[in-house]
DNA sequence: GAGTGGTCTAGACCACGGC
DNA sequence: CCGTGGTCTAGACCACTCG
């Protein structure tokens, strides 16, 4: 390890060599914690390479939470750098067909009603009128998977008045007709209550990890939906 | 809504426009799903920009995994998007005082030990001989809010020994000493036990989400810590 | 082989935000 | 005000991969 620095060569230096000198060197603690890091400017003279690749060096290291920038303010290492992981969630058929299961569908019950209050904070300051409810599980295997409970905003998405719910889930008929440009995520843990073991074919008062999901389009809430996951439902992110 | 497409004034081209009209494009089925984009080089000419623009355009709509790029092969709306949701996951203290809360750690045990086969299967390959084992519980306002078991690579991070883990975590020992350029996450929801009730102060079987992290640097294990929140405790992302 | 995205450059101008 | 990062350009060459 450890040659990196200058571009001694005439290799032509490329973005990624230059983030992972400049990450090798905040590591060493050339550029300890809260230290300013010099100008992409010098920086760019130091690997002989353009300023416009230190900036795409720079973006990268910023995605990762090292550093910070500002205009003026210049480039800094973070005292305390936060951990970012990004997870993916799939459409619930694609991940269980991925994985070599059988995807099956159930739906079990639907109705226009007006949301409860819990629910309702999600949506911040929309004013929710009635909406379409959409209870259905999803099985893997012919044994449930995930159970989720949808709110769907009449007012937004008309048109899933036509949709027939019976046959496809609303989470994929939503993906096909109605797309966001804004998500909200919160995870958390819950005892089942008897109505989820029921309908999970678990016990009472397992743990089971929830989500909730918030999307939007032009500010106007399309869906909120609860997934209530089995027991040894895992998320798994890396780097 | 609905103006962009071609550059018509003389305002020149940002990347975020160009951005936002080939996602409205995206949304509104000019573009479906399963759809091939027109060549970057092509929509450089319609927006009245350079193709590098719209490359910068196009990494942003990738990464939010609208749509596949491939050489040759050009691009293309993904057929069943995927929800990327990114998480900040900060050094505990951190969290605790910017809730405005007092922030406060306990050490709860510590030795040297051979970690057990469920700790070991988040080292892949990595051959584990005996490691630093430290429980500890970070408080909130005088009462339990994480309790973390951790496994510190005594091979990796020998300095630890030296470290007081009774004044400081291992938590922020380790930030401050030995960065990592690798993350396993891995979350899930568990029934507290006995021991688990008896450290957070609540009550046995209650629901606890469960986060588990093993980081690396060069390859080498540095840590795996799994953390249990209270109860009440959310993970919020936003897209 | 050839088409497409990926990267690099050198230079210009802009926008934010400390001073 | 003015230093710093952010963006845009026009053109060149490279690297992957499909046919």
């Amino acid at each position: 390890m450890g040659n990196d620095s200058q571009n001694r060569n005439n290799s032509r230096a490329t973005w990624i060599g230059v983030r992972d000198a400049i990450h090798a060197r905040i590591l060493c603690r050339d550029y300890g914690p809260g230290a300013r890091l010099p100008r992409d400017e010098e920086l760019a003279e130091q690997f002989g390479c353009a300023r416009t690749t230190v900036q795409r060096a720079m973006r990268d290291l910023q995605d990762k939470g090292l550093i910070e920038r500002r205009r003026k303010g210049g480039t800094w290492v973070r005292q305390h750098p936060v951990t970012r992981a990004t997870f993916e969630i799939p459409v619930i058929r694609q991940e269980v067909e991925e994985k070599g299961r059988t995807y099956g569908y159930q739906l079990v019950h639907q109705e226009v009603a007006q949301p409860p209050l819990d629910v309702q904070a999600n949506f911040g300051s929309w004013a929710a009128g009635p909406m379409l409810q959409v209870q259905a599980i999803h099985l893997a295997d012919h044994r449930p998977y995930v159970y989720e409970d949808r709110w769907v905003c009449l007012q937004t998405v008309p048109d899933i008045r036509e949709a027939d719910l019976q046959r496809e889930s609303a989470n994929e008929w939503l993906v096909r007709h109605q797309h966001y440009d804004r998500l909200d995520l919160r995870i958390y843990a819950r005892k089942a209550t008897e109505r989820d073991a029921g309908l999970m074919g678990i016990a009472g008062g397992e743990a089971l990890l929830v989500l909730e999901r918030t999307t939007w389009i032009d500010q106007r809430l399309i869906t909120s939906v609860r997934s209530i996951t089995r027991p040894d439902y895992q998320l798994v992110a890396s780097t």
